[in-house]
DNA sequence: AGAATGATCCTCT
DNA sequence: GAGGATCATTCTC
């Protein structure tokens, strides 16, 4: 059963969500600080404060889909593996890497453009004993401290590629902007091409994010 | 078909 | 701070 009141606050996320893609992509990455990512599972509810985020862009050669020719110019190139960040805003691009990770991007630019925000680390808020359990530790401040270990918090695999982000079971609900002093910038962390653009965002003083 | 690479994590020292 | 695990993806031949 729907109240008016949730219908109110549904139509007030609906709006904040629609409003996020007329942004850039680094723009974006700082909007996205503070919202909430809510995953709704058999064992229940988990919720958390996102607190650092990577922006990657489609001028980008960090990104997955651009491809650095030998001449050093880059392209966009739609693969299998890349395809949802072709796709439109608002919906997810899982992948999985080194053999065992599964990493959250959000993509954020119309159709053919391939750009997306990587979430690094959030706050957990409920559910945590469920996490601890996903991840085999009961260190609640590594339970979520980096995007592998987050989607294993939140039992988010690939399956869930190309999901709108809008929609249940899997949803991120902005939140207001951060003031700008909060929020701290920096180099993005484990890439080897444009390693020097200031693309990483994270919660200044927060004690959940992956690496000061 | 073969090889290189990787938006990471964990376990050491 | 360094190195290994581990395998899907992608490019090259």
């Amino acid at each position: 059963m729907l109240s008016v009141s949730d219908s109110v606050d549904a139509a007030i996320v609906r709006t904040a969500w629609q409003e996020l893609w007329q942004y850039t992509t680094p723009e974006i990455a700082q909007r996205l600080l503070g919202a909430l990512l809510v995953h709704a599972t058999a064992d229940g509810l988990l919720v958390g404060r996102i607190v650092e985020t990577e922006a990657y862009s489609s001028d980008d050669p960090a990104c997955h889909g651009v491809r650095t020719l030998a001449d050093g110019s880059t392209v966009h190139r739609c693969t299998p593996r890349n395809t949802a960040m072709f796709g439109p805003p608002g919906r997810a691009y899982v992948y999985f890497t080194y053999g065992a990770h599964y990493l959250l991007n959000v993509v954020t630019q119309p159709a053919g453009q391939p750009e997306a925000v990587l979430i690094r680390a959030v706050e957990p808020l409920e559910g945590i004993s469920n996490m601890c359990t996903r991840r085999g530790t009961a260190v609640v401040t590594q339970l979520t401290n980096g995007p592998g270990k987050l989607t294993q918090a939140f039992g988010i695999t690939g399956t869930y590629n190309g999901h709108d982000l809008s929609q249940p079971p899997l949803r991120i609900l902005p939140g207001d902007s951060l003031p700008v002093a909060e929020i701290a910038v920096a180099t993005r962390i484990g890439i080897s091409r444009a390693t020097t653009r200031p693309w990483r965002f994270y919660v200044r003083q927060s004690p959940w994010i992956s690496k000061r």
